[in-house]
DNA sequence: ACAATACATTTGTATATACAATAATTGTAG
DNA sequence: CTACAATTATTGTATATACAAATGTATTGT
């Protein structure tokens, strides 16, 4: 993936703005890739990413604010985000006991079992995306990720 | 940015994943930052990607089809995005006069002035967000970005 | 106990985006 | 030269997202 080949341009780019161009095309390319896997499952890469916060909960119940804090790409939204998952039957969502201004949101079993089979397919995907890297250059790319 | 962090996991995420993952938050971040910068100019990331294109033409009208291919995030409605630059004034439409199917799209004087305003406040902010890496560390990362 | 404030979520609304359908023009085969 | 296919852009529509306002609940100070 080349930058100036795709931006057809002769001019030399400044290395940062380079840097972030050549991110944000990456970044669209494995978006593309997400959705394309996520596509068949009828979900949305955001409900996806739901799913696996909540299995990460290993049974704890999360709030809002905690799912909104955990998520990639935080969006003020989260409520109808989780209705969605609620009505494919992935999640269910009761308001906690304890204080009634607060949700508990869970995974389900059948969402479980969903999300088992989307993992199947998402890492299949992903070691298509860096199928060019090697574990070495994967972890390079993980430490400068790091610094960022 | 550590992803074991933000996920708030203990558990061991193979590296293909991990760096996917690692790649959206990093994108997350650059996203916002772009956001910001733009806010100002009360343009859209995707519409000062159109006006740089334009502005890369030099002279050279573009036809949507141009535009779609050289936009970092391919958008089913660049018609749209250019009739919200032609309010603002800062480019113009006219149809082609040897194929009327297509139309002539150019950046106006107007538009060229606000980039140019534009372009330094995104450079600071990409400054901002790589100021960890070091020359060759960003060379590194383009080199492996190349890869993809 | 009451009012004021803070908190957690939901709802409303405007804009953005994805995808499909339509319209207008041009190219081409018979 | 006409019918049909291909090209290019626009429009319609459903869904997604961002941001602000509203709702319901809890906490705090007096």
């Amino acid at each position: 993936m080349n930058v100036e080949e795709i931006l057809q341009t002769e001019s030399q780019i400044p290395l940062e703005s380079r840097t972030i161009i050549h991110f944000l095309l990456v970044n669209n390319k494995i978006n593309e890739s997400i959705s394309n896997v996520l596509k068949p499952f009828d979900i949305s890469p955001q409900q996806f990413n739901v799913l696996r916060i909540l299995r990460g909960q290993n049974g704890t119940p999360a709030n809002l604010s905690t799912l909104n804090d955990r998520m990639i790409t935080k969006m003020s939204n989260t409520t109808r985000l989780v209705d969605k998952l609620i009505i494919k039957g992935y999640v269910d969502r009761i308001t906690c006991p304890s204080n009634r201004r607060k949700v508990e949101i869970n995974i389900t079993e059948t969402g479980k079992k969903e999300l088992k089979k989307m993992d199947i397919a998402m890492s299949n995907a992903e070691k298509k995306i860096l199928k060019n890297l090697s574990k070495s250059e994967l972890k390079e790319l993980n430490n400068l990720f790091n610094k960022l």
